[in-house]
DNA sequence: CGGCCGCGTGGAAACGTTTCCACGCACTGT
DNA sequence: ACAGTGCGTGGAAACGTTTCCACGCGGCCG
């Protein structure tokens, strides 16, 4: 039936068109009401008698009658609906942050827009300026490095909130709910310095990104309180995060001091140095960033220090609509605490390590 | 500045409103033009003196005009957003997916309201019909088992182009775009074949599941094949993904016959089964369905048949704009192939696993 | 008995855009 | 000189809701 396609805007009456859906008036018409009684029914109001509220119903039901958003949204001004920018939602971390958040909007009744910006300022910006022009009611945003954060100001001042997530703003004054990546490295590195070491590798991604720089930082708080020299050639920062790590890991294998005990600042370099251990058939003890799928299922178990993405999600929305309802207290910086989860990894002592060398 | 909050909606002139969005109106009066011809700057059209453009852009600038896309979908009817419901953004293949229909949507200048059905048809069709309320242009879906499809009609007459996922319609005249389950899985199977076993076990979703019960079709299908009589004894469906094996799998091993490979039906499982495994200390080949992280760094490497999400995403999109732009063939089925990815695991040879025993 | 209230209702204005129509003007080709 | 053309423009109608106002009507209270 190719040629039902309608070739033109044709002039016809709306009841020749088979594709065009019943507004609130053809309901109206066809149940013998108003407008405005039909409006009431549809948003459940009060003060409509049984009756009109029967016929409409039964109205709305034989026109396949949906009530259509964009116009109640342009009267209303509300759009019940949340914007949410991550690095990427395939990535294990911001998946869950997606469905935590998305969880939170839909229990409010209201619809998630979602974008990655692949890191890349240009991108973020043009996704959110998009969210804005749909008058999203509010914003979460992973914002990438590198990128002015200047152009939000303009989005903040016509009224619509946002709360930073995973990192915080740099000099915007809104909410944020980020990680205590600092505090949980920290942790993580001391976990091992416990069993013996005193010779720990550290592989990261790139440190001008803020949780990189943060969870490094957190490794050299934890060696100088335990008294052990900061030394350069044990920390190797890969370009991307698909980078392998074997040629690093060798070097610093090879050297007069070799490391015992490595922390690997996120999943994906753990996964990359379990990987690089296997082919050297080497051994060493391992704590790792933010937990992974499987981390229980390799032996040893990988010990990681875990951050609690749904956990994020929750607060950020939390925040996000007490704003909405008209919240102007300062703004909040949420530190979310991590937690260690023992596997095994990270408790092969420095002893085990050397003996079995 | 708690008082700030404005308490009511008073009946404030826009200029003493703060958090008031400017409108092309606004524009207008400042730029000194008329609506119409903020329209055609802000839309890029042509027939625009440079000396309008100049001004208006000026005014946009320092009114912070941002078009308000509610009333440009009123007017246009065109809502340059696509919906997007899979079973849960946070599962490996899901949220692969979720990303490739994102690029392709955003390719397109259009917006993505996402959300999760969490397997639950009631939840489905509240996301699906609060989507069309909004009037998505399309809808890309993973419809839950167990629900009415019926529903759909209504939308779909109404004019709402829809695509299949994963799963294909029951009842419906849609297009869809799915993986041969059943192919995929006789392939896997019949690599281990390949390698002398002849007592395979199976380990699957819920049979009631279309994508489990093709999956085993595959598997029987080898074995017919191959000539192996089917054992009912060598089958276990979990009742829920997280459910370990390691009873069902003891069991088996435990028997007069035991499998000396498994045929595990899904990545989850493929997981639990090699956490089994690893309990027991015992090896067996192993082929896994569905690709997952970290596959290729246990020891040894796990063979998997792998779907592709990405292009699942990118064929289904570009269906969904096909219909949008006009397209009304009948509707196509579209079967995505697998692909055996060999690591290790599922060339472990009868004879080697004997062997071990 | 009269004013008042509250309920159910219909109708119109408004939300901010796009699009169509009509107008003025400067050209152009005869 | 004059009709025709095309460009740049302003203004108004329309999109489908929500919301406000006003109306009729019955009952209640003073």
């Amino acid at each position: 039936m190719v040629s039902e396609k309608d070739a033109g805007d044709g002039v016809r009456a709306a009841t020749e068109r088979p594709n065009a859906r019943a507004t609130m008036k053809d309901v109206a018409r066809v149940a013998g009401v108003g407008v405005g009684t039909v409006s009431r029914v549809v948003n459940g109001k009060s003060n409509v008698s049984e009756e009109s509220i029967a016929s409409v119903n039964a109205a709305i039901e034989s026109l396949g009658f949906r009530r259509n958003d964009s116009a109640r949204m342009l009267r209303t001004g509300a759009t019940a609906s949340i914007g949410l920018l991550v690095e990427d939602v395939a990535d294990p971390f911001f998946s869950l942050l997606n469905r935590s958040v998305e969880e939170e909007v839909l229990r409010r009744d209201s619809v998630l827009l979602t974008a990655s910006s692949d890191k890349d300022p240009e991108r973020a910006r043009k996704m959110i300026l998009t969210f804005c022009a749909r008058r999203v009611d509010g914003l979460v945003i992973t914002l990438p490095e590198g990128g002015d954060e200047e152009y939000l100001r303009a989005e903040l001042d016509a009224g619509t909130s946002m709360v930073f997530v995973d990192r915080p703003p740099r000099v915007l004054d809104v909410d944020s709910v980020i990680v205590d990546n600092r505090g949980g490295a920290r942790t993580g590195v001391a976990h091992l310095i416990g069993y013996g070491h005193r010779r720990i590798a550290c592989f990261t991604d790139r440190p001008d990104l803020y949780t990189a720089s943060e969870r490094i930082a957190g490794y050299r708080a934890a060696l100088e309180e335990a008294g052990i020299p900061f030394d350069p050639e044990l920390v190797y920062s890969s370009a991307t995060t698909r980078e392998p790590v074997d040629e690093p890991l060798g070097r610093m294998l090879a050297s007069d001091d070799p490391p015992t005990a490595v922390f690997a600042g996120n999943n994906r370099t753990s996964i990359n140095v379990i990987g690089a251990l296997r082919i050297r058939n080497t051994s060493l003890a391992i704590v790792g960033f933010d937990d992974f799928e499987l981390a229980d299922v390799v032996v040893p178990g990988i010990t990681v220090v875990a951050q609690d993405p749904k956990a994020m999600g929750q607060i950020a929305v939390g925040m996000l609509y007490k704003r909405l309802d008209g919240d102007v207290s300062p703004s909040q910086r949420i530190t979310l605490d991590t937690r260690l989860i023992v596997r095994g990894s990270g408790e092969l002592s420095r002893d085990a390590v050397l003996a079995a060398r």
